[in-house]
DNA sequence: TTACTATATCGCTACATAGCGATAAAATCA
DNA sequence: TGATTTTATCGCTATGTAGCGATATAGTAA
């Protein structure tokens, strides 16, 4: 292996540590239909204001949000609506762990995947 | 949001925590084509058979890699090997960061994405 | 200018964990 | 039985960062 795989890993890691947190994937989450500031995803998600604020800087500096500025406010939107593929992945492999537990795999495929692609499993049990 | 969607995303947030340390990603990678031991890991790897053993009982606790025993020694395989879709999602997106840097982008695919499927990118160099 | 609003940054604490060496636990072999 | 091998766990340090309140920065409005 090459010096420059470790770097192509670390890259790699640090950019799948941007969605690690909880309240990243909210905020992700919440902008999933559309750019809101962060006076408004504060309101919504909960946190302090700096809290939020840095966890949007975060995920704009790895590239998944982009800002916009309107005058004393701070638009973000999500770059590549891609990123939520990663979610459904995710979600399906999580959801097979909770399967077997306590909480529901609907609430968390509801919160976090994007559509109803039917095409998920039959929902035995 | 419900109380579930909490503990859904912090259940997706602790399996995208597992992917985001670089020896996980390697230990990952070394065990694309075939399950390996402890040992075979340590020695490809590098790093202390300690680490290595830590990082495999947090990829199995999770689900990722399942474990076979044989004498003394411990095998590890993938589960579904759909996890790797993951990376190939967070390569394109890592690579368009990365292109416009220095580090290139063909030495990261070569090195985390699957096999050639062919459709990946002319390797322009 | 001052006052107000919205966001970003600073200073800080608390907590999680990656990494190591040493050691324990378990299976195999002499 | 003891010796060896392999893996898992323990104890520990160092580091990163999530979270908060306080403050700085920047734009708007008077």
């Amino acid at each position: 292996m090459e010096q420059l795989d470790d770097r192509a890993m670390e890259a790699v890691a640090m950019f799948f540590s941007a969605f690690a947190v909880p309240m990243r994937l909210r905020i992700l989450n919440a902008l999933r239909h559309g750019e809101r500031n962060v006076g408004e995803l504060t309101a919504e998600l909960g946190g302090s204001q700096a809290n939020v604020s840095k966890h949007l800087a975060t995920l704009a500096r790895i590239g998944v949000i982009a800002k916009r500025t309107s005058g004393t406010s701070a638009y973000y939107r999500i770059v590549d609506p891609r990123i939520f593929q990663l979610c459904d992945l995710v979600c399906v492999q999580v959801g097979n762990r909770l399967e077997q537990e306590v909480v529901t795999r609907d609430a968390l495929l509801r919160s976090v995947a994007p559509g109803p692609s039917g095409k998920r499993r039959a929902a035995r049990r």
